[in-house]
DNA sequence: CTTCAGCGCGATAAT
DNA sequence: CGCGCTGAAG
């Protein structure tokens, strides 16, 4: 989302630019006194708010423990009602949509209630604010305090959401607030490419822009710029099989431009290997290039293939680094110290470090507080982390316990790097927290660093460069790109593969079973067909994705494993029985090697 | 009261 | 692989 005000002021202080999230951290890091939290609250990410909500249910519900043997019907009742998860899902959803109609039992919905109201008194205990707060909050405040939403109507003179399609109502009625004095509002997007209904974005919210905002003026794009007409005319056709869909006629100038390659392969390593010998051979034509797949444990075999061929790659998301175990340990360390409230990390601590090491880090912590004016929340991240890592024995600690422990304290140091970029912990933590997935090197090449200037002057909400990533890179040509389908949302590469491309994992089976996740599986396809500029392939293993079968025939090339093998020479001249791609492979994927080739197309 | 080793289970997508 | 639970030892 960005705010622009084009006027005298505005050229002073420049677009405000970021995320729903990170707008929404800037304000309550202003408003949070209104809230019962003080400026330095922590964020807790979906993990430490599942522990937080875990332990609600815990308290409040008639723990059913009885027999230890039946534990397998227990935890089967506990998956559906009653769990944790259940709950999650409820309180997010609670937070996100506005309210309208409840729509459960009364009976469920006191149970949902009372946990609800828990957790949250659990969170302001702890001085924190979830995810979804970041965005709830600053709503909640504005529709009890409109004085405080008028500062920030007049921040603003023009307000552009991108990738609108991916609104969801929470967020909707935040810019409705912000935009609501000015009505200065531009929205763009594509309905096709609506890929986070699961976090409730609602297509309504798109469609119902004319409707909502009077006097709008629609333009439509229907010229692609990007792709080549092969790209194009197969994802358009693949994705008319939608019924959920507002027609439209995409069209390019472009060249019809290469086929697209389609290749069957014997199993997940086998498809890797084959991507990254096309990498290979296009390193140096193709200047950007990645490799785009459905979920984030794909990326595993993908990595080893590349590093095998020696080609540098930059992994986004995935197993993110913040959520390792010892990146989690030291920053919620960090996160007691700045937030002595925060109760969730102190426990973490004391669980998995010992209550006695925590208490000398406690100790440490005020000696070092003492000497300073403003205590220990105001200490610089580095030295903070190197209270922690001295009180724990934290180095020792991960020698001793883990065989990797070489990646472990590699992981730290990496954090410690980071750390050094901030002066106080505040800022480092808050950075943390909304950085996620999108962590990002070119961050400190300037590239990707915010434009955008503060949302207000005397806020010093400093943006040091971004950026945790360990990934090994050398030559000038760019590393490869490699991310799930969602994150790639709105990028761009000259040369796009999109692997796993099966039943099951594209679509993945989890959303098979109903239309609608069904048909956004299929946007998604759509999404990663067209991020491709000029080259596109498409690879899977087992049963070909429905969607494959899709692509009209005429722009795919088809290649099997088999075929590689005949052409290249080796033995075996096809047939799943043939052993020469064991090389590739390793045990796991001995199921998906006897499955039949079978190609639909 | 604290700590630790052992076992069984579940694991889409992400700000 | 990382968790929560268990039971037993420190």
């Amino acid at each position: 989302m960005t705010g622009v005000r084009p006027d005298s002021t505005a050229a002073k202080r420049g677009p405000y630019i970021g995320t729903f999230h990170a707008l929404g951290a800037s304000i309550l890091r202003r408003e949070c006194g209104h809230l019962g939290r003080t400026p330095n609250f922590v964020i807790f990410d979906d993990h430490d708010s599942f522990d937080l909500i875990k332990k609600s249910v815990k308290a409040i519900l008639p723990k059913h423990d009885g027999e230890p043997t039946l534990g397998a019907t227990a935890r089967r009742r506990e998956k559906t009602k009653e769990s944790p998860a259940y709950f999650s899902a409820k309180i997010s959803e609670l937070k996100n949509r506005v309210e309208e109609g409840a729509s459960s039992t009364d009976a469920e919905n006191a149970l949902v209630q009372k946990i609800f109201a828990s957790y949250e008194s659990a969170l302001e205990r702890n001085n924190a604010f979830d995810f979804d707060d970041l965005i709830e909050k600053p709503v909640a405040l504005f529709l009890s305090r409109p004085d405080i939403l008028k500062k920030y109507q007049n921040r603003f003179d023009a307000i552009l959401v991108d990738e609108y399609q991916d609104i969801n109502p929470k967020q909707y009625q935040l810019v409705r607030m912000l935009a609501g004095a000015h009505h200065n509002l531009t929205v763009v997007g594509d309905d096709e490419q609506t890929i986070y209904t699961w976090r409730y974005a609602d297509i309504k919210i798109f469609l119902g822009f004319e409707r909502d905002w009077p006097g709008a003026t629609v333009r439509f794009l229907e010229e692609n710029y990007r792709s080549t007409g092969t790209i194009v005319n197969a994802a358009s056709a693949m994705v008319k099989n939608n019924r959920l869909r507002t027609p439209k006629k995409l069209w390019t100038s472009a060249a019809a431009g290469t086929p697209i390659v389609l290749y069957e392969a014997w199993g997940e390593n086998d498809e890797a290997a084959w991507i990254a010998a096309r990498i290979a051979d296009a390193r140096g034509s193709n200047a950007d290039i990645a490799v785009l797949y459905r979920t984030n444990a794909q990326s595993r075999a993908i990595e080893q293939a590349l590093i095998r061929e020696n080609i540098p790659y930059r992994i986004f998301g995935g197993l993110k680094f913040y959520e390792r175990r010892e990146v989690k340990d030291a920053v919620a360390a960090l996160r007691y110290a700045a937030n002595p409230r925060d109760e969730l990390s102190r426990e973490r601590l004391e669980k998995n470090l010992t209550k006695k090491k925590f208490a000398a880090y406690r100790a440490a912590l005020a000696a070092a507080g003492s000497t300073k004016a403003d205590g220990a929340e105001t200490m610089a991240p580095s030295e903070t982390l190197a209270i922690f890592l001295e009180t724990f024995g934290y180095m020792t600690y991960l020698e001793e316990g883990f065989t990797n422990a070489d990646e472990r304290e590699e992981n730290i140091a990496e954090l410690a790097r980071f750390a050094g970029e901030f002066e106080r912990l505040p800022d480092f933590l808050e950075r943390l927290s909304l950085l996620q997935a999108t962590d990002d090197e070119n961050a400190s090449a300037g590239e990707r660093a915010p434009a955008g200037s503060p949302l207000f002057d005397d806020t010093a909400e400093k943006s040091g460069s971004s950026g945790i990533a360990a990934r090994p890179k050398a030559s000038s040509v760019p590393p490869v790109h490699l991310s799930t389908i969602h994150m790639a949302k709105g990028l761009e590469f000259a040369a796009v593969f999109i692997a796993g491309a099966g039943e099951g994992l594209l679509p993945h089976e989890r959303s098979i079973e109903k239309e609608a996740s069904l048909e956004e599986e299929r946007r998604l396809m759509y999404v990663a067909m067209t991020r491709a500029k000029k080259s596109l392939s498409i690879s899977f293993y087992g049963l070909p994705s429905r969607f494959i079968g899709e692509i009209p025939e005429e722009f795919i090339t088809f290649k099997t494993a088999a075929d590689i093998e005949s052409t290249s020479g080796a033995t075996g001249t096809g047939g799943p029985s043939a052993g020469t791609s064991r090389r590739f492979q390793n045990d796991y994927d001995d199921e998906i090697d006897n499955a039949e080739p079978y190609i639909s197309i």
